[in-house]
DNA sequence: TTCGTAATTGCAGACGATTGCAAGGTAGTG
DNA sequence: CACTACCTTGCAATCGTCTGCAATTACGAA
């Protein structure tokens, strides 16, 4: 199992006794060619199991017909869906993928970029890392002109074409569900603050409140670094406020399931005690006992969409200019939330 | 954005009025160069941005140092986990990915296959459709001197290495920890009936059986197509049987998370009224209530092990000669199997 | 001064596929 | 019979990089 060598048009061509250019236009089904001689070429390729080398191909068009991609992390499950969207809809159009995950890291961030632009890809989509503060990488590439595209996790100074959802929108929901049900003191807790989901996310929330004539209270923003420990923590701290609230709304939900958990443990009914809501609509956010009022985000459609954009860019079906797809949300409500609070 | 062209070697040679040769040496750190002339052209490469073209390279000596991964779909937690141990293993070997995923298809696990060895990948990494029951198309890789190695999903005969977990062992441990609570009628949900885990994970519980000296009842041996329908179907048809088993072991977390569902919402208390297990781990096992008794299979270690090996094979540090890796899985105690029957 | 040798560098071909151009052959027409 | 035109095929260059070999230069030694 060593040399797996691949049959070459060079071997069809000895074999029958033509030239390589010859193979070339017959296998291209040129009409220039005598049809017997096309019918015996073809028929020895298919014999010989010949398969064109897509790097030769590639090099000699300058297009590899490729695609990179780079996620934060494959795991999760969310740009797993997105994975699988770009993928399938990449595919149907007659381009592969490659694909990288940063870690949230943004050393790993550049490298995935450095790598997949050598590996000569025609586009790049690219959500960014929990640590991409800085954007030098990413004007590079657009002094570069090579095609690219952010989806999800964007900067939006960057003058590429953008996906993303109306996180404002899906915030917005979700507190005035909350507000609907009575709930006036609602905790927000935010992941990082430069991430550009935390900030979206809080500005639907504050439109929520005052659109209820409630006042904004910084106190009742909470930031978590997204670990489990920083998560336990903002649970107890939440428990620990006087008074306490009557909602809380946490930006994804891997965070509301950890506060969901640790609540429990300490004997705190949910929702009777205290109304809770995610945002993502993770598969566990269904299961989890109550089921969790969360903001529903398909990321397979997300992926679909973006890459169809881009793929409609690099084949001259759409316009240059960066435009901005806004993708709506559905605000899913489960038991978690169902909390009726005293007040009208 | 249009003509993303890269900087080539070319480019430099005529800037410095040097040969392509010499470029290509000095950025090759060769030694029979003058070291001026080195040292101005690795500078001027800097300066200019020169990234070499992977794909020219890959060409030229014939080696693509890109690896193709074949998964049912990219979204299930586990095989999420194993990309990301792939992935993560091969960056640091030098290796990029390329990862398709067949949707529980043949016609796609072929399709990814013929697209993956045209891309003129090292070597393919392989876990098999549902759907997969004919194995030409493996064969023909053999056949064809193509490296590659199954994971997870194998087929046993075909000789090349497999890395698998133990499932017999793995569903024997969890077996015998619903006997040792006292459970004496256990049913077994399984998968379809020639997926490699369904018949695993059976040999598993029946040995963990016998061993209790319990006689094997094939009424208690269910069968499942993994749809959400079917998955209820099962749940149904178990609480309508007479005498009630007093434990079930589903052969995955999805599984056992619908029929606990399901259960739940027929009233039935879980694990007082009927023990339950699953097997995978998955994170919505954790946080159902009650949380799921279920068997651990670090993914994210099998595709570190898997894509290793088979870097070992391609860079001559292992033997060719195929061999078979196999993970232990850890049993995972959660409340769901704390049913403790009055039999002894 | 002359020859040998080492140090540098360039030429050309290769990897596999594609394509403009030219050459060879055939047949048809005047 | 001669010339034209078309049909069919091959040559050669190209994409970007690498490398064996040849060529050039310079230097030191006798």
């Amino acid at each position: 199992m060593k040399k797996g060598r691949q049959v070459t048009m060079k071997e069809i061509a000895k074999k029958l006794g033509v030239s390589v250019s010859t193979v070339s236009r017959a296998l291209q089904d040129s009409p220039e060619l005598h049809a017997e001689t096309k019918r015996k070429i073809v028929e020895a390729a298919k014999e010989m199991n010949y398969r064109p080398n897509l790097l030769a191909q590639s090099l000699r068009i300058s297009r590899s017909k490729t695609l990179g991609v780079i996620v934060p992390e494959i795991t999760s499950h969310f740009f797993a869906s997105c994975i699988s969207g770009i993928q399938d809809t990449a595919n149907t159009r007659g381009y592969n993928v490659m694909i990288c995950q940063s870690n949230e890291r943004i050393s790993q961030e550049k490298a995935n970029i450095q790598t997949l632009v050598s590996s000569q890809v025609d586009g790049l989509l690219i959500s960014l890392s929990r640590e991409t503060n800085t954007y030098e990488h990413l004007y590079e590439l657009y002094d570069r002109e090579i095609n690219f595209l952010l989806f999800d996790r964007v900067q939006e100074d960057i003058p590429v074409s953008k996906v993303t959802f109306n996180d404002v929108s899906g915030a917005y929901q979700v507190v005035k569900h909350l507000l609907e049900n009575g709930s006036r003191r609602i905790v927000y807790v935010s992941g990082p603050e430069d991430l550009y989901i935390s900030k979206k996310r809080k500005e639907g929330y504050l439109r929520a409140l005052s659109e209820f004539g409630v006042a904004e209270d910084p106190s009742l923003v909470l930031v978590t670094d997204l670990t489990l420990e920083g998560n336990l923590q903002v649970a107890q701290h939440i428990l620990a406020m006087d008074p306490r609230p009557e909602a809380v709304f946490c930006m994804i939900d891997p965070v509301a399931v950890d506060v969901l958990t640790e609540w429990k443990k300490s004997g705190i009914r949910i929702p009777e005690d205290i109304a809770l809501a995610g945002f993502t609509d993770n598969p566990t956010a269904a299961v989890v006992e109550p089921p969790l009022t969360t903001v529903s985000q398909p990321g397979y459609d997300m992926g679909k969409l973006a890459v169809s954009h881009l793929l409609d860019q690099l084949d001259g079906l759409a316009s240059e200019d960066p435009i901005s797809i806004v993708l709506d949300t559905t605000l899913v409500v489960r038991k978690s939330s169902q909390h009726f609070s005293s007040k009208k």
